[in-house]
Formats: C-alpha cells, sequence, structure tokens
DNA sequence: AAGTGGTCTAGACCACACC
DNA sequence: GTGTGGTCTAGACCACTTA
C-alpha cells in the first residue's frame, strides 16, 4: 500500500469513525508533513483526493475542513422516512423492534408509522468494524437510517428496487393482506469502498413511490 | 486556468469530439511533457483524473487508452429491454398490441417477452408535435423505446417507480394471478423543457429489479 | 529486458483570504 | 502583511507488464 493511500486511510478513519466530526478542522498540510515525515505534495495528494470525494471542505488561509454529510441523495430523492412523513401532515412515530449482532454488524428491525398507520418496514444491516460508534447509540430512540444520514458520510450508493408480495412477518408488520404489493428498496452503502451499512424498507405499494429526476450527464 | 486544467480540457476534447476514439492510445506521458513543455507530474496528474473519472484505461508499459464510454444512464440503470432480456440468454420477441391517436399525440400499447413467456407490458405516448417522423415509423416492427433511445436525445427524465397488483388487463397481458405484485415505472423525457415522451411500463414483481448506482456529487 | 505508469522528494512561486 | 492551499518543477527510484 502506498504512503499516501495509508495516509488517506488514516484520515479517512479519523472522520468516519467521528473523531473529528463535520466542521472540525483538519490538521494543516505543513502539519502532516511533520507527522507523516514527508513531503507536502503527497499530503497534497490526500487532501486533493478526500475534497474530490466531498469528505473535506478547502479553504485557503483557513484549513482543510470535515463536510457535513449529506442530506439525501439528490440523484434518487429517498428523503428521511420522518421528513417524508412529515411532509404528509401526519405524526411520525418509530419503533425498533428487534436488534442483535452478527459478528461484527449490527443488525436491526424497525417500524416506521405515520399518525399510528405502518408505513415502513425496515431491515437494517451496519458495519461495526467501520463505524464502531454506532454500538453506542440507543436505536430504540432514534432511527438508524435518520442517525446515519446525518452522522456518517457516505461515497457511494446502490439502489435495488423491486416489487415483491408482503408475507407472513412483512404482513403482520405492514398491517396488510399476505400477498399484497410492497416495494421493496435495497440500498448499499460505501465509503471508499468499504461496506457501510445495507437496509431494505418494504413499503405498501399503494401509499408510496420513487422519484427519480436526472439527465444523462449526471446532473439532478 | 492552471496548467492541468487546461491539459485536461484540450485531451477530453480529443476524447469527446470522438478524434480519438474508445481504445485509441493517448500519447505517453513523456510525449505530453515534451508537447504541452512541462513537467511529467503535470502529466501525470491530469491523466491520473482522467482515469479516475472513467475516460480513459491506464496499463503499465502498455500506456493509456480511451474508454468505451457509458452504454446507458449510470444514474439509473433501465437499460434497453431487449439488451436486458438479451442478457439473460433468453430470446427476445416484441408485440404490438394497439395503436392511435390522440390529439398530436401518438399512443401505443405493446409487449416484450423473452423466451415468449410475458416479461414486460408497456403503454406509451409519443409527442407527435415534438417528434414527427415517430409518425413515420413502423412499430409493429422495433419498439417505440429502441427507436427513441437511438433516434432522439433527451435530456432530462422522471421515474416514478412503484409497485402495484396487476388488474385485469394487465394480469392477463403478463399471464399473471389477478392482483399479483408488479413494479410499475413511469417515465417522463423531455428535451429542452418540451416533453417528448411518457411511458408506463409493467414488470412481473419475481422478475425485475431496477439498480441505481450513484455517488452524491452526482457521478456514477 | 525494457519501457511504462506509480510514487515520492525538496524545493519554489503564486493567488487568495483573512487580519 | 501573513499564512494557507494551489500549482509546478526537475529530478529519482520502483513495480509491474508486456514484448
Amino acid at each position: 500500500m502506498s504512503l499516501h493511500q495509508r495516509i488517506r486511510a488514516d484520515l479517512e478513519a479519523h472522520i468516519l469513525s467521528g473523531e473529528w466530526p463535520p466542521g472540525h478542522r483538519i490538521p494543516f498540510e505543513h502539519e502532516l508533513m511533520a507527522h507523516y515525515g514527508c513531503a507536502r505534495m503527497t499530503v497534497n495528494k490526500v487532501l486533493s483526493s478526500l475534497a474530490a470525494a466531498g469528505l473535506i471542505e478547502r479553504r485557503r488561509k483557513a484549513g482543510s475542513f470535515v463536510r457535513r454529510p449529506f442530506e439525501q441523495a439528490a440523484v434518487l430523492e429517498i428523503p428521511d422516512i420522518k421528513a417524508q412523513i412529515a411532509a404528509r401532515g401526519a405524526a411520525y412515530r418509530y419503533q425498533l423492534l428487534d436488534s442483535g449482532r452478527d459478528g461484527e454488524v449490527l443488525v436491526l428491525e424497525c417500524r416506521h408509522l405515520a399518525d399510528d398507520a405502518p408505513f415502513a418496514y425496515e431491515q437494517r444491516r451496519i458495519q461495526l468494524d467501520v463505524i464502531p460508534q454506532a454500538a453506542e447509540i440507543d436505536f430504540s430512540e432514534e432511527a438508524p437510517g435518520s442517525w446515519l444520514l446525518h452522522n456518517v458520510p457516505w461515497h457511494e450508493a446502490e439502489h435495488r428496487i423491486s416489487a415483491k408480495p408482503a408475507l407472513d412477518m412483512v404482513a403482520a408488520q405492514l398491517d396488510l393482506p399476505s400477498g399484497s404489493p410492497c416495494l421493496v428498496v435495497e440500498r448499499r452503502t460505501w465509503s471508499s469502498g468499504k461496506l457501510l451499512t445495507q437496509v431494505r424498507i418494504w413499503y405498501p405499494g399503494e401509499s408510496n413511490e420513487l422519484v427519480a429526476k436526472f439527465t444523462p450527464s449526471g446532473r439532478g
């Protein structure tokens, strides 16, 4: 592994772990030079790539700062479920149904309700080896999606969308007749190639739509 | 504008204009050094960024080569249905079920089959005031989606994705039990603000998935 | 074996933002 | 002014691939 890759991984770990929260000023280039014992071009390359990836923001004379995580996917608009329900004028309620560990993965099941009616059923996996601070969060209070959205920056995401019948447990949790159509959204999120979290969300088909607006060049 | 930005713009123009087609070998770093009269680090930075952007591919000892352009919208991957079926190794067949006019709108209904099994049911509307040449096309031979994809440039698109039960005609056309979950994709496409076409495609839920992969910055 | 890209250095000057 | 990042240089050594 090359020097600039090791430095980048090191800085990324500080950011992703939350040790350097959004707004935190990263050491100056000359400080990093001294710390890693390398030339300025090398740390400059690292910081430039972090800026290109959207993890940090660089300002002349001021320094480099950790950026806020993105509020939502700009391309495929899947807003925070809480905000989505609030936008309909309904009262939002969240329930943690189950939680456990599967090796280095935190496994959660939860449910989102609008005016006490089931709105979505969520199955979530969080990589604790990459986001160790997630182990300390009380997910019976805050939904994992909301917490992640506001605390962990991501670089890449993949959505997989399908229509499936609600069977057994899912039908029960969503209070639907067994076999009702559901929109199933599976999302995986990475940061610099490392898987951060996976989630599968079941929406009753009648109640929900995904909207994606974009141009061929990739700008929404 | 900095030197490496000017060099990058220059090389990009060669690639995007088609002067350097896919597979073409870009001049070696030492050749670009001589051509632009700069240090190797500078051209290296340019070529590295072009590689990171996916425009070129770099191979030691061999050189740097122009990559193939993306075959489809990288943001929300909805390939040509024909190509999609071919990719599964199934035989593609297309049927025009009905066609008519609604004022300035050409209205079509058609069906796509994989190995003679229904794969998707399509309801299409094409604005003839914007795309008059569509009136001359024999859509019993070529699917409207395929023809549009290859003949009409678009600038903006919006997808609306939902899960709905297949009822009546849709269930019949897709050979499904009434009420089966279907993935419904509604797409509207514009060019410079003018609506070109609308389409609603029904996929049997079990057989299909949409995949969207992207980054917050908008590059897939 | 040879030539390419990958990486790194130890300087340097500049533009810009903030004081 | 002062200090930061932005850029560029003229070298160098290495690793990998391909001929």
